[in-house]
Formats: structure tokens, C-alpha cells, sequence
DNA sequence: CAATAGCGAAAAATCGATTTATCGGTTAAT
DNA sequence: ATTAACCGATAAATCGATTTTTCGCTATTG
């Protein structure tokens, strides 16, 4: 009967007092370590909690304080081994300091971003992790802004007069991979874009451009953007390759959905890498490692890229002043085996082992 | 003045009820849809929400009901396709009717799996999308009952005595496969697995075995299983191509893991699919169609499965009774160019072009 | 010895909604 | 004419904690 009715109704602050003979008051203080109690009173009400197994209602306890123990995350997707990991990180990181993450897919779109973005200052969560759908001025952050909402901007965003932003360092990677592919004697590549994202897009681009035209004057930088959407960036490619110019002999996608479209353009045209054409794609993921060839990819540091949001973050929420900062985390540029030396093999099939 | 008043503190329900002039009982029926309420006093509570940009705190809402509009769902992980795909899916649903989705990471770990539950039952959610790091007989799935909590057991599941499950049915696509490979002439088989998942890996490794011997009984087929985690995998398929016994004509991997591993290990070898060795793997990704070849796979049904996940839960909110059901979604079998018939071509280098 | 601190704990207010009980004021029924 | 039923709305209780205020009691001080 006690049994069925610790099932039924959970127990409440109430119900530990009345078993360790003290107020409610008493209770609250004995668990968020109050001093002012006397020893013999705290162990009875930590006797309580263990024999009723007492735990505090988050959501009971969160409704006094203005800022409550939640932290928003939106990302653009979850689909993908990036946003996917982040949302982990994130995840593990609101816990360690006893909040809890709710996180929202924006599914690419602004609109849904910014009612994501309402629905969280409905809950009147204590900060929010935004990762933008386009770059740090969309309607999100102007909402943010307008509402006195605390937040940090990640990923596809640059610097912001309102926001603390962490992000890649895109520009810095962009330019390895450009000393890289000049240094293998690359005099015409392909670069790959994705229009809607401005600012961060325009790093990576101008980043390999400088550093490229910089080692290499004569260098020819062709560049395909899409848009809007990455729906055309298919065809957009197709005709690119199509057109009687010469070839490149390298591509450079700036983001992850370019690298998988321009795989797929060079299988349908039975162009193999690094032989006919080289490969390297900004964004890695675990597949890339086990295809044949390996493919070239620039990692980003998404742990530090949480970790330093979060950290921000919770000093923003803990009262800190200043002006917003603006981090860059450095990549990692792994050189794998779809990138060679254009020529060293006159264009045919299959690819070497390692 | 005002204006700075806003921003500082939002609108309760009494703000908009002095504001209409009403009580805070009369905005909260006409919020809540109740219709015997004077449609002129309706109307003054209705513009003096538009006027101060009253939204109900969900918070404060949620307090008084014993289940709160809240839904848990435990992934054992966010970064694969699969899962991401499925966390998407569950919180669109979840919005749909007015839910909060909140989302953890069990991170492959049966402790935490248990953890995250009780916190999520310290938050009395509504109900929980739980899809467990081994099976239905785990550690979680008990905390779930002991607790009376309502819940939905997805994907590595296959039935249970108290919970609703809903997974994809591995048996019929592994006899799809079985079909496929007898049918394109192979005899010799390797099935790669994780034994951990105990039930959905022998569903996937029986339906595969029956229909293929059924086909021909003359076949053989060997298993790798690796127990509890995936690292020891690598040496284990290293050691067993390393035997000198015959080598297989296919690899059917169970899970996604096993078919990147090997991947890796024909790329060490220098094998080529199909004609060196043909594979199949459980579980789709983007990238397995632009890669060269293009690498055979077991779709899931995700937005099913997630879809009649979430349907049989609301169904037990509300109240539904009856014994537990056991839903199996039907996958699709995608044979890419990574099979085909063995012997086809003796044993040389470079995939031909479609 | 009266007044004042000081301490620990209980009582009460609070957060922002929902729900139940209550209450005038009509209208219908006896 | 008195009571009953009803309608719309308000006051009050409730959810489960935290925080502020109050209070009783002991110990210190002028």
C-alpha cells in the first residue's frame, strides 16, 4: 500500500519534512547547502530523502527564478555528423552544470528558427546556442536582441555587436588547403559554395584565394556558388563540367553537401581521384576514411567549438559584462589520399593502395 | 519607459486580466478554449493579449497537470544519419501537438541510459521515445516500469511485456538480402554483427540464415560477432581474412559500423566491390551512393518508425489501455553497385563504370 | 535587570498558470 | 411568492519548490 502509493504520487518537499519533523524551509536549505542548520535536523532530513527517495521537481524548483535551468540549442539540422556532435557536446556540457539542454531543429528555414527561437523565451531559458541558419544578422538574433535574451552565436557566423560568436577559423584551414594544393603544383581549381551563408562562405573562399594567389600568381580559381539552396548546385556542376574549358585539376568544396555532389559528379563522368581530378572538402566526416580514395577533408574542432561556447555563455549568464567576443578555433586539415599531383598520372582508373 | 518594462519583465496573466479588465480565471478560459465566457469580455482578453504580447509560460502551465507537456527521448547516440534523422522526426511530431521535446544521448551506456531516465522522470514527462543501447530487457526499461512511467521502445527492440515497441523489420530485409545474394550466385558468406544488441541482431542474422539456406542449402555462411563493443571489430575481421580459409564472395554487415570497418579493411587488402568481394550493410547513408562503387544497403523506415512511435505513445497519454503492441516497419533493400555476381570478373583491380 | 543581538526554524509570500468553490443576479419552476 | 436552476465571472486553492519575514528562545551587553 505504501508502495503503490510512492508509484502513484511522487513524493514532495512536503512530504521529506513532515518524515524528518521539520519545515519545508528547512528542507530546501539542507539541500542547497545552507549552513545555518543544525547538524541533527540536516541528517534527518537527508535520512528522509534517502527512505522516500526524494528528488526535486526541476520544473517546481525553476518556477521562482527568473532565469531558469535551461539552455536552448537550435541547429540548422541534425542529420549530419557535425551538428550531430555538437548537439552532444552541448548536451553533456549543460548537464555538467545541472541545466538541461533542449534542443531544436531549424530544418534550414529562418522563419522556423526565429518560432523556435519564441517558444524558448516562452520557457524563459537562462541562455540559447544558436547556430544560425544563414550568418549572425537573420531574424533569430535580431529577436534575441529585441527580447534582452542571453546567448552565443557557433558556426556559420563570423562576429556580432550583440553576441559572443565561436566558430571555425575557416579562412586559416582555407588557407592551408590552399598552400597545400599549390604546393602540389595545382594551377586551376574549382571552388565550391554555398551563397546563402555569406560571411562565413566569403572566409573560406577569400582565405584560399589570398593564400593561393599569394604562392601562385598565375593560379586560375574558378568558383561555382549556389544560392539559396543546394538543390541546383547539381546541375550547376554538371554544366560547369560540361562547358568546353579545361578542366580543373582540383576541387575545393567549402561545405559538406558540395563534397558529396561533386563525388557524385565525377563517378558519373568516371573521373577518379586523385588521377583525374583532385578532391578536398571542408567539413570531414567518418566515411571519408574508408572510401576509396580516402577523402581530403578539413576538420572542424567541434568540441572546442562547444566547449567555448558553452563557457561563454555561462559567464554571460552569470552576470558578466563586457563587449561580445568573437572566437575562431583553429582546424585540422587532413591530407588523405584524393588529392595528388595534377598530371604525375595521365588520367585513368583505379587508385593506388595507399 | 514602457517600452524598457517589456523588456525587463514579461506579461503574466494577471497583467492581461487587469489589463481586460477580467480575472485571471476568465483569460485562462478563454486561452484554454472555454465557451462560457461572455464573447465581449472574450474579445477585451484577446486584444489585451495581442496589445501586450501575452504567451502562456509553459512552465507555470505545465505545474498544475500531473503529466506535462513534455516528451523525453534517449538516442544512444545524435551522430549518425539514422539517429539524427530520428530526433528530427520525433521533435516535429512532439511540436505538432503542443509538445516539448527533450532530447539526451544515452552514449552507447546502459548507466546512463538509467540516468538520463530518472532525470526525465524528475521532470514527470508526459512520455519517453526511449531507444536503448542493447535491448528491451536493459536496466532503463525497468526503471520505466518500476516507476509507472508511459513510454514507446524503439529500434533495437523487438517486443516487450509492458511497453509498446516499434523497430524496423530487420528479419524481412535480411531475407531480402539472403535473396539477393543466393540469386546473384554467392555460396559463401561472412555476416558481420555486434553481439550487445541481442535480439535485433539475431533477428537480423536469422532472417538472413533461413532464407539463404533455404535458397541453398549448400551455402556457407560464417559470422563475425564482436560482443560488446565495435573496437575489438577491426582486428576481429582482420584476423578472420587473415585465416587461410576460403575467402567469401560477400560480406552482409548488420550494422553501420561494421560495414565502415569493412570498408576500411577491403581498402587495406586492396579488394574491390564487387569484383573482389561484394557488400551489403544494414543501414543507409547519403554518402553510399556517391562513393565508387556505390555501397549496397538496408534502408530504415525513420520517419515510420518515428511516425507510429509517437502516434501509440500520444494514443497511451491519453489513456489508452490494452495489452503492448510490437510494430515492425518494412525497410527498403537499395542494391547498389557494391554487389554482384561472384567470379563475374577474376579478382582484379578498379570498379567499371555503372 | 531590561534591552538587544543572534540563532535556528517555522510561517508566509512568491513564481504563473489551472481548476474548483463561491457568489451575485436572472430566469424558470413549484 | 419562494425556491430552484443557471449563467458568467471572481475569489481562492493548488501545483512544488524557493525566499523573505516573522517568531521564539538563548546569550550577550549596558
Amino acid at each position: 500500500m505504501a508502495q503503490k502509493e510512492a508509484q502513484q504520487r511522487r513524493p514532495s518537499i512536503h512530504d521529506v519534512a513532515s518524515h524528518a519533523g521539520v519545515s519545508a524551509a528547512t528542507v530546501s536549505k539542507v539541500l542547497s547547502g545552507v549552513t545555518t542548520v543544525k547538524p541533527e535536523n540536516a541528517q534527518r532530513v537527508l535520512d528522509a530523502v534517502e527512505l522516500l527517495g526524494y528528488r526535486v521537481d526541476p520544473l517546481a524548483s525553476d518556477m521562482r527564478r527568473a532565469k531558469r535551468r535551461i539552455i536552448g540549442a537550435i541547429m540548422p539540422e541534425f542529420e549530419s555528423e557535425f551538428f550531430g556532435q555538437m548537439v552532444s557536446e552541448l548536451e553533456g556540457l549543460a548537464e555538467q552544470r545541472g541545466y538541461t539542454l533542449v534542443a531544436a531543429s531549424s530544418r534550414e528555414s529562418e522563419a522556423r528558427e526565429k518560432e523556435i527561437l519564441a517558444r524558448m523565451h516562452d520557457w524563459r531559458v537562462a541562455g540559447v546556442v544558436l547556430a544560425p541558419v544563414r550568418n549572425e544578422h537573420g531574424p533569430a538574433a535580431a529577436f534575441m536582441k529585441a527580447n534582452g535574451m542571453t546567448g552565443v552565436l557557433i558556426d556559420r557566423v563570423l562576429a556580432d555587436d550583440a553576441f559572443d560568436t565561436v566558430s571555425a577559423d575557416s579562412a586559416a584551414a582555407s588557407a592551408e588547403v590552399a598552400r597545400a594544393l599549390v604546393g602540389m603544383g595545382h594551377r586551376h581549381v574549382l571552388v565550391v559554395g554555398l551563397g546563402e551563408q555569406a560571411a562565413t562562405v566569403r572566409a573560406r573562399l577569400e582565405g584560399f584565394r589570398r593564400t593561393a594567389l599569394e604562392l601562385a600568381p598565375d593560379i586560375r580559381i574558378d568558383v561555382v556558388l549556389c544560392e539559396s539552396d543546394v538543390g541546383p548546385l547539381r546541375a550547376l556542376l554538371h554544366d560547369y563540367f560540361s562547358k568546353g574549358t579545361e578542366r580543373p585539376t582540383a576541387v575545393y568544396s567549402l561545405f559538406l553537401k558540395g563534397t558529396l555532389v561533386a563525388l557524385s559528379e565525377f563517378r558519373r563522368r568516371g573521373w577518379h581521384c586523385p588521377n583525374d581530378i583532385s578532391l578536398v572538402g571542408f567539413d570531414d566526416a567518418e566515411w571519408m576514411q574508408v572510401t576509396w580514395p580516402a577523402i581530403a577533408a578539413v576538420v572542424q574542432p567541434v568540441r572546442e567549438i562547444a566547449t567555448n561556447a558553452m563557457e561563454v555563455l555561462f559567464r554571460r549568464i552569470e552576470g558578466e559584462g563586457g563587449p561580445p567576443t568573437a572566437r575562431l578555433e583553429p582546424c585540422k586539415v587532413l591530407m588523405r589520399e584524393s588529392v595528388g599531383s595534377p598530371g604525375s598520372v595521365p588520367h585513368s582508373g583505379g587508385g593506388d593502395r595507399q
